[in-house]
Formats: C-alpha cells, structure tokens, sequence
DNA sequence: TGTACATCAGTGAACGCGCGTTCACTGATGTAC
DNA sequence: TGTACATCAGTGAACGCGCGTTCACTGATGTAC
C-alpha cells in the first residue's frame, strides 16, 4: 500500500528541474559547453547526484533535443493552428514566421536542432525523431492538403521517378508527388537557411536589416508551394 | 650581411607545418575539438613551443577560419574562370556547384565558417572579412554584370528605399538595385542552406538522395538570378 | 677569419582548471509482518 | 501501531584526463668588431 508517495514525487521534482537548469544553462553556454558539472553546480547538488537520473552527458544532450524540438513544435503548431484552415498561404506564412520566432528568442536551441552536430555526440534517432519531425510533417500535411495543383515551376525539372521515390522516403512523405514533394523541400531549405544566416552571422551584424531578407524568404517559399497569386505577404 | 637565413627559413617551416597539422586536426575532431596542445603532438613539439607562432588558440581558430575561406575562394573561383564570360547562368552554375563540392569534400571546415559559432571564439573581421568574402564577391559581381534585366519576381514585393540600401551596405554591395539584391541574397541563402541540411543531416542519412534537391537549389537560384529561360541546368 | 656578445627557437616542468564518471557511505523513505 | 529489514536518493572523496598558458632554461643562429 503507497503510504505517502514522497520518493516519487520528489524524484519528478528532481527530473523537472534538472531538464530547467539544463536548459538555463543551454542558454548561456551553448551545446558543445554543457556539462553535468555545471548543471549540478546550479542546482545544489553533488555532480554524482544526477548519475540517478541520466546516464551520462549525452543523454542529457537528447533529453534537451527532444524538449527543444518539442518547444518549437508546440509554438508553430498554435501559431498555424490560429489560422482559418482554408487559408493556406496563410498557414504556411504562420508555419515560417513562427519559426523564425522561436529561433530567434532561442538561438542556442536552433544551434543544438539545425546548426553543425555536436561533436562525439550522435542523436540516437528513435527518440529524436517523432519531435524532431513535428514541423515538417505539419509542412507535409499541409502540401498534401492543399486542393490547387502544385505550381511546376518551368525551371525545375524533375529527376527521374525512382530517385523522387528515394527522396519521398527518406523525407517520410511516402505519397507525395515529385513537384510538390522537390517545392516543398525547396522551401523548408530556403526557410532554415534564412534564419541560419541571420543567426550565425554570415551577413554581418546587424540583425534587424536581414527580416528584409527573411520576408523575401517567407514569399518565395509561399510562391514555390502554392505559386504565383494575386495576394502578397504580410 | 644575411650568413645564411636558416632562422627564416625555418621560421617559414615551422609555420607551414603548424598550418597543416592544424587543418588536419581540424579534418578529424571538429572546431570545437582543436586544441593547441594536440597541434604541437603531432608535430613532435612541445606545447609550448607553438606559443612563438600563434599568441593563443584564438589565433590557430583564425589562421584556419582564413585558410578555408582562401582554399574555398581558390576552388570556387577557378570553376567560375573555366566558363565563358559571356555565360552568366553557367556561371551561377560553376558557382553553385563548386561550393558543394568543396564542402562536401571538407566538411568540418564548412561548419567552421557557415555552421554554428564556435563557443567562446569570435573571429576579428578585420582578418577575416577579406577571404570570406570571395564567393560573394564572385556572386556580387555577376549579378551587376549581367546586362539583362533582373527577374523582379511579381511575388516579391521590395521593402522600402532606405531598407534596401541598409541591406545594400551590409551586405558590401553598395551600389546594387533592390531587385538584384534580393534575388542574390535569396539564391546565395538558398544554396547555404541546402548544402548545410546536407552535411548537418537534417533530412535523414543518405547524403546520396539529396543530389536531387541540391540541383533544384541550383536551378531555383538560377531562375532568380536571371529569370525564366528555354535552358535548364545540367 | 676569429672572437664576444645578442637574439631567439624550442624544452620541460609546472600552474590551476574543469571535466565525466565511479564508488563506498549515510540517512531517509517505504514495506512486510 | 510498532518493529526489522529493504530500497534508494544524495554525499563527498577520489580517479585519471586533457586543456591553455607561463616561465626559467639551453643551445644554436646571427651580428659587430
């Protein structure tokens, strides 16, 4: 009979604030300057103390993929959620600009999911993917849904019907057709290059000049998902 | 009166082979992993020793941040010096695919200069700016070359003057029209970013698969740089 | 050409640092009777 | 309800490691006369 439950609240408590000080220290240091040390440090306890709870650096490293990629997720998935489901340039405009959104208030974060790999440090896959695909799969449903026929752009031509096939699989959007699968993918590129170089200073400082670029951005891919319109970007 | 240089000769050496063991080092752990000390191992010399060639690791970061951008110019330039003149979108082309081959070939080095910082290490500007600024150059210079009009693609519209020419300085370009830049900075975002979902593996492991999508980016920057036309990339 | 001195490249020991991880331990929480 | 034992969270010392950098030193190279 469970008298009073101490041990495994405490130990939820433990868990939840060791994943918040992890983060903190994210924040500051970045990917590659994480250490278990330095966590434990900040949270007042012995560094062996939290050998109980992760089994080393690394999966301390996953636990914060899996929860960034799940913070992003839950904030474009609200941000495309809010617009009327009829409204597809709409949504993808949200999908974009919510994105850039979130990167920009959590650049260590964007480093850890789309910068270059942590070094010695591999993702094991079964844990990262199901979060880590959270955004493009909302991209994916959103071409498949789309009812106006892809824009074929006259300057992309497609490569030959067995290597779309490889693509389709490999991007996990096994019924999609050649056009939109090649736009769609052309657009997410684009999307996280954009912010990528805005982030990772490769145009110079300033930030601010570069959401002119980043606007560019958003209306390119929204031409290459849904071709030319009459409507234009915010 | 000069005796005989040894002093200079070997000072020249000994710079040399620092140069080399560092971007081998570079080649196998990583940026965020060189560290001087494993620099001088492997050149038999003591640690301190290399502290009469570089003042600290700052320095061994820059001297290799410089040498990739210059191994990268060489590369990109001599592809883009093989195409007639005349040619501008075959020059793109040389460009583009030059790029990716050269980061393909050095992977560690691209994550140096278009990754994600190095923690701790900010590159002085006044060292770097000039090499890594070629390829740009090289785009920058093609685009005001060109002598027909630019695309200036209905879906884009441009930002305001003062906008643009803010854009215009950071990006060293000062005197380039709205359209151009845009469509430039877009192409040039565009190809980044597809080669660093490439390397950085955000689209599953098969680096093969992705051929495909790196050749859209190109034919996408093509179209942006000089519009729609009867040829198509090879 | 030869000698006395100055310069300077490279050595090796040492500094203090922070790291990941292990391990025997203690004291509190939980359980069986 | 009370006691005897089992479980387990957290401690603190210790391990071995590699790091960047300093510093007094040596021996060879260069220079002035």
């Amino acid at each position: 009979m469970r008298t009073s439950g101490t041990r495994e609240r405490r130990r939820g408590e433990v868990n939840a604030a060791l994943l918040a000080t992890a983060k903190k220290e994210l924040a500051q240091v970045g990917a590659a300057g994480l250490s278990v040390r330095a966590v434990a440090r900040e949270m007042g306890m012995a560094p062996s103390a939290l050998f109980r709870y992760i089994s080393g650096r690394d999966e301390l490293l996953t636990l914060l993929i899996v929860d960034a990629y799940d913070d992003l997720g839950d904030h474009v998935e609200a941000a495309e959620a809010a617009v009327p489901r009829s409204d597809v340039r709409g949504r993808w405009r949200a999908i974009a600009t919510s994105f850039h959104e979130w990167s920009v208030a959590n650049p260590h974060e964007y480093a850890l999911l789309y910068g270059s790999p942590v070094p010695q440090y591999h993702a094991p896959a079964d844990r990262t993917t199901p979060s880590g695909t959270r955004v493009t799969t909302l991209l994916a449903a959103l071409g498949m849904e789309d009812p106006t026929p892809p824009p074929r752009p006259a300057f992309l031509h497609l490569p030959d019907a067995s290597q779309l096939r490889d693509l389709a699989l490999a991007a996990d959007v096994p019924e999609m057709e050649g056009e939109r699968l090649i736009s769609g993918l052309l657009a997410w590129t684009t999307l996280v290059g954009a912010v990528s170089s805005e982030l990772f200073e490769q145009l110079g400082e300033p930030v601010a000049r570069l959401d002119t670029l980043f606007a560019a951005a958003v209306a390119l891919g929204e031409w290459l998902l849904f071709g030319a319109d009459g409507r234009l970007p915010a």
